[in-house]
DNA sequence: GCGGGCGATTGAAAGGTTTCACTCACAGCA
DNA sequence: TGCTGTGAGTGAAACCTTTCAATCGCCCGC
């Protein structure tokens, strides 16, 4: 691919000689303007927009050494939840003066490793990543060369990173206190691969609560999924609605809300009640929950501030010399709504 | 800010005296692999990751002169219309080898002017923008200093730029001509504001299809928002809810899903029932819209061929020297949902 | 044994910006 | 008058990579 050959675009140097001054005080105009009398700034500045300068970042970072943009490779650029938790380092970024772009991953491994690579060749000031897998040593190989890195919404097990997250295993509790609350005594588990963090530690969280009920072992049902979209939970509600009905649950506790959309959605086409025949407990409390065919309860997580936290933990990285590593856990809230109501 | 002072990644000058080549042969084995001899690569592979070599990105690129990305700057992250947008481009890019990098404008001219000016001083291949207005000179002042930029989802009216987007007049027919199909004889128009593109064209097409089926102006009621977001649709419910029973409409066509959403919850918290006394016609056909509380009537637009083509156009005009600019137009369609049946 | 050819490697230049030590001119002051 | 201080502007070096012409060995064929 050739680039349309304009006039390559003007440098410095160009301005320079048409303004008639030398090259070090164009510099001075762009980073330094009380530097230069005001005469000489309109005059360089005027050459500037006669010439259609636009100041070639790459050679302004390769001598300035700094860069002012931050990264976020998100998970899925499909979920309400990480947009949101983007506005939320957006923020953080903004009062900072540093610029956010944004990269989506798509859940492929490949391909966060690529866009984690590209940012580092960049040289962001600092990178923040949901990553597939928190466990990856492709994260510590990235932070080992150089670039500060902040985990979101997951944790590493060893603390070697900072993270923001929120109690999972609390949130999985929460949810299940509350369908046990509503009688429910045989409850399916939705969502997969098992292998990801999320799943497994609300499963935990709804285990434990499960147990602490008194309830058996095997009326809290998993079905798990491929992943965590929409697509995922329609096909959970096909597999569950295929159950016996004597072994089929009344509730489903969904790992997030996109899975338990699905689900509803899939409930509702085969004429299922919900809640009465089907409850459905949700993960995220995405804006679109609360607006749902059956308004779905949810186990809410502070998607902005989670944001906003990681930034601060990142800028802190970035600029302290004695910075020293730190996980937040938020804490999640359960908001009940028309999906749960008996 | 400070960045904490590492020891200052290392080089290729670094990795070639390490591994006892000259710097020419490190760059070499990067770029063209197939010209270094097996045993030197293998030192020079060696001595890379010994060192932690990370390629810097702003030398390379000022020196070779090219960039490997294309950039997006987004209307909103929040709305899920540009992120499956963004999904259609980034299918696009990666197919052509290049990497997508995204930024919200969050409808705010003067970030999107920021984002665009940082991208461009970036030098990436080109850059799509769903602006704020099509028609603001900061656009045709970026591309006339160098950057080739495709406009998608809006036009611009003269034609001096690639565009892609959906023909919104037929669009807002489709979902008007639906509703008096349906029998409805006033009808809200809901979205804004009234300056948007969108906004101004979806109302254009659902006057024209009003006057047609000989019904009077009047009762094609303009109810404008500040916004298109989930909110502003809350605020037109509360609104309309205010009108006398006698003016009342008992239909309402959204400038888009999200507006409609935000609508149909407050129609509902108030008791009002969707579609007997109320119906409610959506634009975008967002993943939400299937599984609302009532599950929406929709205008839908070919998102990720939107951003396919859109892509495709970027690439036409960035690498072939007879590139002429081209408008495309996708045709919508209506999906009809519960939130129209009568 | 020698010239030619070939693959592998080298060295220096170039790319656009920032930085910093330096010069210049001039005003103020003794 | 001579000196100093100051504000404005200068020029060259440095940042790290890619590129390309040039060099170096070495083998082949005669």
């Amino acid at each position: 691919m050739t680039m349309v050959s304009g006039p390559r675009s003007a440098s410095v140097k160009d301005v320079a000689a048409s303004a008639g001054v030398s090259l070090g005080t164009v510099s001075n105009v762009l980073n330094r303007p009380e530097r230069v009398s005001a005469a000489t700034r309109a005059r360089v500045e005027r050459a500037m927009t006669d010439l259609g300068f636009v100041r070639n970042e790459s050679a302004r970072q390769l001598r300035a050494g700094t860069s002012r943009t931050l990264a976020y490779v998100m998970l899925d650029a499909g979920n309400p939840f990480f947009t949101d938790v983007a506005q939320g380092i957006e923020v953080a970024a903004e009062a900072a003066g540093l610029s956010l772009v944004l990269c989506n991953s798509g859940q492929r491994g490949n391909r966060e490793a690529a866009h984690l690579d590209l940012f580092q060749q960049q040289r962001v000031q600092g990178l923040l990543v949901t990553p597939v897998d928190p466990e990856s040593p492709t994260l510590s190989a990235v932070r080992d060369r150089g670039t500060p890195l902040v985990i979101v919404d997951r944790t590493r097990d060893d603390a070697t990173f900072c993270s923001v997250a929120v109690d999972d295993v609390l949130g999985g509790r929460l949810a299940i206190e509350h369908l046990v609350d509503r009688g429910h005594t045989r409850v399916a588990f939705v969502g997969g691969p098992s292998g990801l963090g999320q799943v497994r530690e609300r499963l935990e969280g709804a285990r434990r609560a499960w147990a602490e009920a008194g309830l058996p072992d095997a009326d809290l049902v998993p079905i798990v999924t491929d992943s965590l979209d929409v697509e995922a939970g329609r096909e959970a509600g096909a597999r569950l609605a295929g159950l016996p009905a004597s072994r089929r649950p009344t509730a489903a506790f969904c790992a997030n809300d996109m899975t338990a959309l699905g689900l509803l959605q899939s409930a509702i086409g085969a004429g299922t009640r919900v809640p009465e025949q089907l409850a459905i407990v949700g993960y995220d409390d995405i804006q679109f929950a609360a607006a749902a065919a059956v308004p779905l309860t949810s186990v809410r997580q502070p998607r902005a501030e989670l944001g906003r936290a990681a930034a601060g933990l990142l800028l802190d990285e970035a600029g302290n010399p004695e910075h020293i590593h730190q996980q937040i856990v938020f804490t999640p809230e359960l908001i009940a709504r028309e999906s749960t109501r008996t």
